[in-house]
DNA sequence: TTAACTTATGAAAGCGCTTTCAAATGATTC
DNA sequence: GAATCATTTGAAAGCGCTTTCATAAGTTAA
């Protein structure tokens, strides 16, 4: 039961309408330039032939697509699942699609994707971030691809980004840490290397570890991949170590997690023998038990603010504005003052 | 600092290396048909201009964009990850791109992203299990698109697909927990209704229970959007009825871990006052304490084995064979026998 | 009624690529 | 050395759409 391979173009649309293509073409991209009547015409013509337009075709004459891509690092974990969906939510809401791809973490990659991405007609591109090698950027630039970034905020940088800083919130977070009466850390990061937002945190941490007279050099980091496994594995290895910690600061949720339990299963009681903390707020720090002290970042409001800036790019061809967005500390059972035996 | 505007196309390198843009289109696409002296000429001269192709153009001229679309429901929870990641470098490797899009479990939207994906231009596309409206298989293989379902496999389906059989796997998991000695069910599902997966699953443990001789209209079962959050709350709804169950079965993972957290947070034990079964084997599963029984799926596998269907269909034309994939039961210490007072 | 605008429509060019077809070149055979 | 065949190349058509430009039709003003 094989149907006939026939996909009607515009063409067909316009014959079966009893008009010209250039009509269909605009009661379709800006029916108030066609009477009432003829667009009633060719919207049946549509319906009745199944017409979709071709891409295509309509990115080689008009160069828009209505499409716009994200790179993201991973799918593996939920950390950007939830702003991503925001994003995606707005700009469907504005007649966009959104096209996603994950990178693995790998540069490589990544450059590729954008490639793919802007080779396929993309009208602009979300990226993780600010990190990535310098021709990417320019290849961007040239094609006059709208760029944003996001999850990341540097004052000083001309990209434009919509995100949070993550070395001030990271610092702050240490802030509450300090004033709990912890002084010796333990810290489980994230891979610090092409990542802006892993290394800003770590540095965040050790920055204010330093002006309150720790030294940096003696406080044991970890770096391991994002996940909740090597969150465990971490947390493993550095309570093995001859000084434990009293407080394990994790670059991220699924670390920290990952380190509690670790910790549970090593029969040490979060927060009475060790504090453990994170960073993103996601659904899974709310549900673990004790409740994990976290950094709550706003993830939806990233997305939709994101969706709405590089719309905003795209349509109106001007730079795009750079907004900070607040994060805070997200107070949990995870963190108490250490025990003093 | 503006650079200037100029994307190359095909028809500069062919200018630029001193040869026609026929021999430049050959060189990019079957090197093999042409001299080896050209290749080298017209490589460089990609090189030094900075050419990349316009798919539009060569989805236009060709009908072919090395581009594949996944539709999965949701990003927001790990599920599909590891799989689409296995799918995705699969068909890296082979040299086709991932576009990934997510339905927000809503059918509408599914159906727009596939028109977006095939209107774009995508060679086949990736779809979640078989339930859909058969409009939406009727449109694709009218277009002659290539389609191939995952997550799922049910024998009598002439639709192509690689996954596995969610009711068997689910009534296997159930034989276990009876051989337990549980006859006091609770069941937290995801939604049935539009969701053959989350349906199957049910329908796998209410027909071992029915053979069991229990009354399955007894059994209270709970339908609630897949989320850590969502489970939680089932599992305290559940545990405030009348007659409380001995073990809740739950229709993935992510839910199991957040009855398995509401759990401890009532006070309950697990495995001692309550048993709770998840499904998936995602990494979650494998951290929590205790480890949770799960039925573990071949993710990555069903993700390389897809991809490289997928192609086959493609490239040959061929209509595709269905595979069905093994799962099996992943013990853990959250189902024990239950606790006869 | 006619001039002066508006508004609605169509003809045709062109976006950047692939591919067919024909021609040219080179290699092989008798 | 001519005939045959394989290999390499280029000219040109065409994929489905948007948009400019020109024209036709409908309004308004004088």
């Amino acid at each position: 039961m094989t149907s006939v391979l026939f996909v009607p173009t515009l063409d067909d649309v316009a014959r079966d309408a009893g008009v010209s293509p250039a009509t269909v073409s605009r009661a379709l991209n800006s029916p108030e330039k066609v009477s009432k009547a003829k667009v009633d015409l060719i919207m049946s013509a549509v319906e009745r032939l199944g017409y979709t337009p071709n891409f295509g075709a309509r990115y080689m004459a008009a160069k828009r697509t209505f499409t716009i891509g994200a790179i993201i690092p991973t799918m593996e974990n939920a950390i950007f699942a939830q702003g991503i969906q925001a994003f995606q939510e707005r700009l469907r809401s504005k007649g966009y699609t959104l096209l996603v791809s994950s990178s693995s973490y790998d540069p490589e990659v990544e450059a590729e994707q954008i490639r793919a991405l802007t080779s396929r007609g993309a009208d602009g591109i979300l990226l993780i971030g600010y990190w990535r090698d310098q021709g990417v950027y320019e290849f961007l630039e040239h094609r006059r691809i709208p760029v944003l970034l996001a999850w990341a905020f540097a004052a000083n940088n001309s990209l434009t980004a919509i995100g949070f800083d993550n070395r001030a919130s990271m610092y702050r977070l240490c802030d509450e840490v300090l004033s709990m009466g912890h002084r010796k850390f333990g810290v489980i990061s994230g891979v610090a290397e092409g990542n802006d937002r892993a290394a800003n945190r770590l540095k965040g941490i050790l920055e204010r570890l330093k002006i309150a007279g720790i030294d940096v050099d003696t406080v044991p980091v970890i770096e391991t991949p994002y996940g909740i496994d090597n969150g465990s594995k971490a947390f493993q290895e550095m309570m093995e170590r001859e000084v434990k910690p009293t407080v394990v600061m994790c670059g991220n949720d699924v670390l920290a997690v990952g380190a509690m339990e670790k910790a549970r299963e090593m029969g040490l009681s979060v927060p009475d023998d060790i504090s453990i903390t994170g960073f993103d707020g996601i659904e899974l720090a709310r549900i673990v038990s004790p409740k994990l002290t976290t950094v709550h970042v706003p993830h939806g409001e990233m997305g939709r603010k994101a969706a709405d800036e590089l719309i905003r790019m795209i349509e109106t061809g001007e730079p795009g504005t750079s907004l900070e967005l607040q994060s805070s500390v997200q107070p949990g059972g995870s963190l108490a003052p250490p025990n003093v035996p």
